[in-house]
DNA sequence: GCCAACGTTGGC
DNA sequence: GCCAACGTTGGC
C-alpha cells in the first residue's frame, strides 16, 4: 500500500437555472472553477478535504425534483476565489483580500451522468442513507461530504438500468 | 410563494 | 459573549 489518501467522496449543490450537469459538460474540458461558495463550513470542505482525484456527486438544488444528476471529479485543489475580489462581481466580499483571501475553489471536471437522477423522495428511506449530510433536515450545506459506503449505494442507484 | 431552518451581524 | 434581528437557502 502506498501511503497515499484514501480517495474521498463528496457532494456538491448547484441550482440549474445558475449552472447545471449540462453545462458542466459542455464546459472546454468539461472543467469549472468551482465558485462562489460563501460559508465557512463548505469552505472548509473544499480547502481541507478536497483532493485531486475524489469523487463529487452533481445535486441539483431548488428545481423540480431536486436531484442528484451526475458525478465529477477534482481536478484541481483549492486557491483563491477570484470572484470574492472583484467589487463588480455578484459574490464580492470586501473582507476577503488578495494577499490573505477568505474564499477558496476546487476546479472539477464532469465524469459522466447517472441513468437515473435521484430525487430527494427516491433516497429517502433508503437503507444505509439514513445519515446522509443532504437529507439531514434543515441542511443547507453546498458542499458536504459523502462517506464510500453511501457513494455506493448511491451508485448503484443511480446507474441500475432499468 | 410560503416558511422553517440556518448562518451571520451587530447592539448591548 | 449573548441573543435578537436579519438575510439566505431550499424543500414543498
Amino acid at each position: 500500500m502506498s501511503a497515499a489518501a484514501a480517495r474521498r467522496y463528496w457532494l456538491v449543490k448547484s441550482e440549474p437555472d445558475v449552472f447545471s450537469f449540462a453545462d458542466l459538460c459542455a464546459s472546454e474540458d468539461q472543467t469549472t472553477y468551482w465558485d462562489g461558495v460563501r460559508n465557512y463550513q463548505a469552505r472548509n470542505f473544499m480547502r481541507d478535504g478536497m483532493k485531486r482525484g475524489d469523487l463529487v456527486l452533481f445535486y441539483h438544488s431548488s428545481t423540480e425534483p431536486a436531484a442528484i444528476v451526475g458525478i465529477a471529479k477534482v481536478v484541481r485543489e483549492a486557491y483563491a476565489d477570484h470572484t470574492a475580489l472583484d467589487p463588480r462581481d455578484p459574490h464580492y466580499d470586501p473582507k476577503s483580500k488578495a494577499d490573505a483571501p477568505t474564499w477558496m475553489m476546487v476546479d472539477v471536471r464532469a465524469v459522466e451522468a447517472l441513468v437515473n437522477p435521484l430525487t430527494l423522495a427516491d433516497l429517502r428511506g433508503v437503507k444505509g442513507l439514513e445519515s446522509m449530510v443532504l437529507l439531514q433536515r434543515g441542511s443547507r450545506l453546498s458542499v458536504q461530504p459523502v462517506t464510500a459506503k453511501e457513494w455506493a449505494i448511491v451508485y448503484r442507484m443511480g446507474m441500475k438500468t432499468r
